[in-house]
DNA sequence: CTATGTGAATTTATTCACAGCA
DNA sequence: TGCTGTGAATAAATTCACATAG
């Protein structure tokens, strides 16, 4: 909306988009304190630099991709980080073959100076490979610094209370729709 | 735990699994039926089938994949499909120099055959196109019979009310990581 | 003695309705 | 007049506590 030059927003406006009732943004939004103007709306930069406070996306984060196989070739291609104020800062691997070769803006890594990561500040990393390394690689990312792990594999990843991991695991995702589904 | 040979396990067992309480998983349950033994715990056997009822998990469902790209491919890899009892069935891309190539136990079909879904009894779909082709891809998608989306291109699909639409934004997962991390 | 299933109590979330500001 | 922000009312989810079954 701030692209197209738009100035302000209502709640039913949001809701409409959304798909939920005008209350419900404006009671939730309240929680935070109140930043709109009755009879107008919202101010479109000021909301969104609000929210972007709220979910704490406020600092630019850099995070590092562990695994450029098909999946994190696809991470890296993948063209909606910007919007959150991303970037994917270093990309690693263990295959030989790979590392110090160009993967678009990057140069890949040996997975063994997965520990330059906390001297480079980057404190996000994405898991993009075998199951069967994805805890010791949760390990090593741990060690380094690493306190927000988005991961691909499918399965439970084990680390300190103080770190977020966030798994996709896409049959689950995709096992989800039947529920939705009417019969027939 | 049913491959482990276990033949049942109790709510706090799941409860601790899963890092909630005990009376939880109980008055979940309990909203579908009861099929636990007192003093004993759940049927492990029969508590799974009874899950995969509520789910809509009991019939094998066949999904397709749309765009055999660096996504595509790492799914069609994925190892996790099984134990939903998935399968992806059919692969499809419009680039001419991958149709007709075998990936896997699959062979790439033109996307122009995508109308064949309907025949073959394909209802769930995977979208792995540039986000330009998401939209048009679901059109053709719908048209086809497909009643589930499982859409990985960061952009809202807009389909009938009677197709589901799950949308994973792997920047959007990305960024929910800073809110669980504490501070510094 | 152990573990389920469920009413009742409590807490939390949603919805309403409207006072008040631009 | 249009839209926000919020107390109050309603609805829903969570937690407790215990009767009951193996």
């Amino acid at each position: 909306m701030s692209e197209e030059g738009r100035k302000s927003v209502s709640s039913h406006n949001l809701a409409d988009f959304l798909g939920v009732n005008a209350w419900q943004i404006r009671k939730d939004f309240s929680y935070f304190g109140a930043f709109g103007t009755p009879g107008v709306g919202y101010n479109i930069e000021k909301l969104a630099k609000q929210v972007k406070k709220i979910l704490k996306l406020d600092v630019i984060k850099k995070a590092a991709l562990v695994g450029v196989g098909n999946l994190g070739s696809a991470v890296l291609a993948y063209p909606g980080f910007g919007i959150y104020d991303f970037s994917i800062a270093a990309a690693f691997d263990s295959d030989p073959k790979k590392i110090g070769r160009k993967k678009g803006y990057l140069t890949i890594e040996d997975s063994s100076k997965l520990r330059t990561l906390k001297r480079r500040r980057i404190s996000l990393a994405i898991i993009a490979v075998p199951r069967e390394s994805a805890q010791n690689t949760a390990d090593t990312l741990v060690k380094a610094g690493v306190r927000g792990i988005l991961n691909f594999s499918p399965c439970h990843i084990t680390v300190p209370k103080k770190v977020k991991v966030i798994t996709i695991d896409i049959a689950m995702d995709l096992a989800r729709l039947p529920y939705y589904m009417p019969a027939n």
